[in-house]
RNA sequence: GCGGUUGUAGCUCAGUUGGUUAGAGCGCAGGAUUGUGGCUCCUGAGGUCGCGGGUUCGAUCCCCGUCAGCCACCCCA
């Protein structure tokens, strides 16, 4: 029989490596929520149609990308690609929007596309959105925040910052028409992907990575002298609170971002320790979308932080750390018949020692298979319940990894002694 | 959807210019050591050589197809 396997591009998320994602979740939520920051969890399906008015009916994700099937009733429904947009959705619907919000999630998107190192067809994202703040103040406080974080992860020297500002939509929508009539004149020398985008994308030719249409890029209109006097005061602030909060960055002309909402503030933390996939973290400002979904107009900023990504760049960057590699600290073991005594040690000692991860072998075996088991779980104890400790209730401590001698006390007197010593 | 590359033990990989019982290291199980793990030594289990077809006396090896993984394009976290 054909053994079934997984879906392509989804991975599953094996023991060993779900140490290292528990240390990344935690590490975020807890910065999240020291910016003040508050989960909120809405669905991983939604109707088409909001993905399609938020996204953009023209770009990749929505043309090609998206898992959109039909339901029983005949009405077409979307895995989510990104949270953005029903992170909205879910906010207008519960009536948040009426005063401003810091908000985060976590979970995953789906996307068809073909998987290769840091791409998934289902990945896991980290999102913070806030909403009814106009910036550039939060803006720069979400750079702060994430730049915090790379220092917290030991990744500060592995990722830099890019910037840039897309404008107002006025201030897009005059640049796209200066920048096509331009390109169109020299449409011969632009390779194909960007002829095509001349009509469905143009900003996106931006960041090509053909060089030849780079090259011709060189002398192309550029979207910083169509900014308007607003835009370019947002951005001459956001500068200004980044150099005064000393975060690094380069001012990235060419960074569009692919998503129709994003206007003013962008930004990439970007690795160039991944391969192709170097973005590990990018968002930016988008006060139309609010609106553009039914909303009361509402100036908004994010960004999507990639697990999978911060996961490979942890292990690349050498900076997993060795806390995680222990999962259980002590590893009772029973040698004879003491099955009962060995229930009844761990139990007292799970109410005495309550943050002791503390696993008890089953399946029986020699008491020397037994220790091998517990030296195998990296714990830091070996906690022995023989027929002697079994008649006179005690539990005997043997320390595995350090120069503390064994010892036989009473269970009550044991735990005392791991809470002393048991980190 | 296009291109490149790789599929041999749980993992990392040898191997055969086509020839009997396909190997190693790590891991796993047992033992040397009948209440003490790690180090050492011994033993053992574990393989449709991705799948299907073809050539051949004979295919893990050669040919064709197919599937899957990886990397890259496109795109994005």
């Amino acid at each position: 029989m054909m053994k079934i396997r997984s879906i392509r591009g989804m991975n599953d998320l094996l023991p060993d490596q779900s140490p290292l994602w528990q240390y990344l979740e935690e590490t975020v939520q807890g910065l999240l929520a020291r910016y003040g920051y508050r989960e909120i969890r809405f669905p991983v399906l939604e109707q088409t149609e909001l993905f399609k008015r938020s996204i953009g009916e023209v770009t990749d994700i929505v043309e090609k990308e998206m898992y959109t099937f039909l339901d029983r009733n005949g009405e077409s429904l979307t895995l989510r690609p990104e949270g953005t947009a029903g992170c909205v959705r879910a906010c207008e619907q519960g009536g948040l929007l009426n005063q401003a919000q810091r908000l985060w999630y976590r979970g995953p998107m789906f996307r068809y596309e073909r998987p290769q190192k840091g791409r998934l067809r289902q990945f896991h994202q980290f999102g913070a959105e806030v909403f009814g703040l106009e910036g550039p103040d939060v803006d720069a406080e979400m750079l702060v925040m994430t730049h915090r974080l790379w220092q917290e992860l030991g990744l500060a020297s592995h990722v830099h910052l890019e910037i840039n500002s897309l404008g107002t939509a006025d201030d897009r929508a005059r640049y796209r028409a200066a920048l096509v009539s331009w390109l169109r004149e020299r449409s011969d020398r632009l390779d194909e992907d960007s002829r095509r985008r001349l009509d469905s994308n143009p900003l996106r030719i931006l960041d090509s990575k053909h060089p030849d249409t780079q090259a011709l890029l060189a002398d192309a209109p550029r979207l910083s002298q169509h900014l308007g006097d607003e835009s370019v005061e947002h951005f001459r602030r956001l500068r200004a609170l980044l150099d005064a909060a000393g975060v690094d960055y380069q001012v990235n002309e060419r960074l569009v971002r692919g998503l129709d909402y994003y206007g003013k503030t962008v930004f990439e933390w970007v690795t160039g320790s991944l391969g192709a996939q170097g973005t590990v973290c990018a968002g930016g400002r988008y006060d139309g979308l609010v609106e553009q979904l039914g909303g009361k107009p509402t100036p908004a900023v994010g960004f999507g932080l990639g697990i999978e990504r911060l996961v490979l760049l942890l292990d690349a960057a050498q900076a997993v750390p060795d806390s995680i590699a222990r999962q259980v600290d002590a590893y009772l073991v029973g040698v004879g018949d003491v099955q009962a005594a060995v229930f009844t040690t761990a139990e007292r000692l799970r109410t005495l020692c309550p943050v002791l991860r503390l696993q008890t072998h089953c399946g029986g075996g020699s008491f020397k298979s037994q220790m091998k088991k517990a030296d195998r779980s990296a714990a830091a104890l070996a906690l022995i319940v023989g027929e002697d400790e079994a008649a006179a209730g005690t539990v005997t401590v043997k320390d595995l990894r350090g120069e503390r001698p064994q010892q036989t006390l009473p269970v009550d007197e044991a735990a005392a002694l791991i809470n002393n010593t048991n980190p």
